[in-house]
DNA sequence: TGAATAAATTGGTAAGACCAGTTGACCACC
DNA sequence: GGTGGTCAACTGGTCTTACCAATTTATTCA
């Protein structure tokens, strides 16, 4: 692969990280009150400011709650916490792949994705049926070329037209949601996907669908073409969970990562 | 209505939301750069540490890029904000419901709630099912006292013990946005979606569905359920975007709020 | 015992200083 | 003409210290 972006982060990103990914796991369980912010200072050795910035994002993200005077309870995130903390559950500290994160995600897409396309084909403008139909022809090119990546980008920015083109706007903010997690997954799931992102015919038929107004017919190719790459993740998420519950029972702690050549 | 929870808000919870309104409303396009932080501090007459937190939290929200030396640009939150910015795009600032996002949330349900009935069906475990039924029991006993408020809340409890029972994360965060701008709008639906909060036989049917295991009735009675309410509030919807088209023509000042009582 | 009160604790706000990365203008060099 | 270096101005990042305000806990006293 190219050159990656060099990330450095502050340090109130490394104590949102850390606070979050202490509280996600559950070793500060929902009632318990974090440290108070002067003594998160002396046990993180950063100054009251960062802390502060940290533990108002996680205010916002719905996994503590603030109260002058009474300290920082710890919330249930479950309940509370909205659906941006799907990518950092996606992953475990150690990096590997949740599985119930993995499989939920599928299953979500697998529920928005035929109502995007059907509000697509009921509202898409000129302009939105005119990038459709110019990216299935990149697609065509890239399935000649048996370029796999860029089938994947190009598939995602299919759906990315698709998902503006419904006039849904907590379509296109989920959506938002579920691309970061997706990205993150890019190059293992470029292989397990295959099926689906080289399927250039029903990604043609859902434009072409679009294009009559044809919201049924969008609905269900949209159903189908989530369906291939759905049954592939799943079988990988089975597996992934059948070994993770085995090294429960061993020594659990080497990190499972790395399927992404096959 | 009860006595309400005074809501005090701190400094930097008044500059968020401040900033998120100008950006969410198009005063700060995209990719335009926020003043400097110094400045900001003069401008709202806060100090430094109160605009960064707010700052901090418009990044976290993908409403902002920020970066050290190079200064904070507004990013377009339609591509890059999450699910969460949608309470805040229900209401505009004078206090009106955007009737947009209004039928986004709609039809957003309406394409999850089916998929989580089927799932809770698929997983739900035996306490899921008895709190399942034990909502229907007392749904039964508020709809024979006519008591629409209650029923109105045992709905939503039943929908999430639905959501809690499909064992999926993802639908477990969105339906958390999503509760939280219905309970938003709670007194105005109560209301508009009588019909549907009122149909206890319904609510039986998807719990025996679950009882059953039987997915594909409990998709489908789902489905229907959700259509009353949906109906309804795409009706007022429509007369909502009616009333705000001419607004635009005329003073265009004044609220048209509080259509509570019908 | 229980209500009023004081003290300790916790988050909220403030001001000032300095560090570190970015940008753009300018200039020497090839 | 283009390349790279230098420098100053600007912007966010970090730190320290102090004090205000709300809550909780311990204490006191009727």
């Amino acid at each position: 692969m190219g050159l990656q972006r060099i990330a450095k982060k502050t340090l109130s990103d490394g104590v949102y990280e850390q606070l979050s990914g202490e509280i996600v796991e559950g070793r500060y369980g929902a009632g318990l009150s974090l440290p108070a912010e002067r003594q998160l200072c002396d046990m993180l050795g950063v100054n009251r400011g960062a802390i502060r910035e940290a533990l108002k994002r996680l205010a916002q993200a719905g996994l503590v709650s603030i109260s002058q005077g009474g300290g920082t309870k710890v919330l249930d995130f479950r309940r509370n916490a909205g659906l941006d903390l799907l990518s950092q559950l996606m992953f475990r500290r150690d990096g590997s792949i949740d599985p119930g994160a993995a499989r939920s995600v599928m299953e979500m897409r697998g529920a928005l994705a035929p109502d995007i396309a059907r509000l697509c084909a009921k509202r898409a403008t000129p302009a939105d049926l005119a990038s459709l139909r110019e990216l299935v022809e990149q697609m065509d090119v890239a399935a000649a070329a048996e370029d796999l990546p860029e089938l994947q980008t190009l598939s995602l920015q299919f759906w990315d037209a698709l998902v503006r083109g419904s006039g849904n706007i907590a379509y296109e903010l989920a959506f938002n949601t579920l691309r970061e997690t997706y990205v993150q997954l890019r190059d293992l799931l470029v292989q397990v996907m295959a099926d689906e992102i080289r399927d250039v015919a029903s990604h043609r038929a859902i434009a072409e669908a679009v294009a009559r107004g044809d919201e049924l017919s969008a609905k269900h190719v949209a159903a189908a073409l989530m369906e291939q790459g759905t049954r592939r993740v799943l079988e990988l998420v089975a597996v992934l969970e059948d070994a993770s519950r085995e090294e429960e029972g061993a020594s659990a702690n080497d990190a499972p990562d790395d399927d992404a050549e096959a």
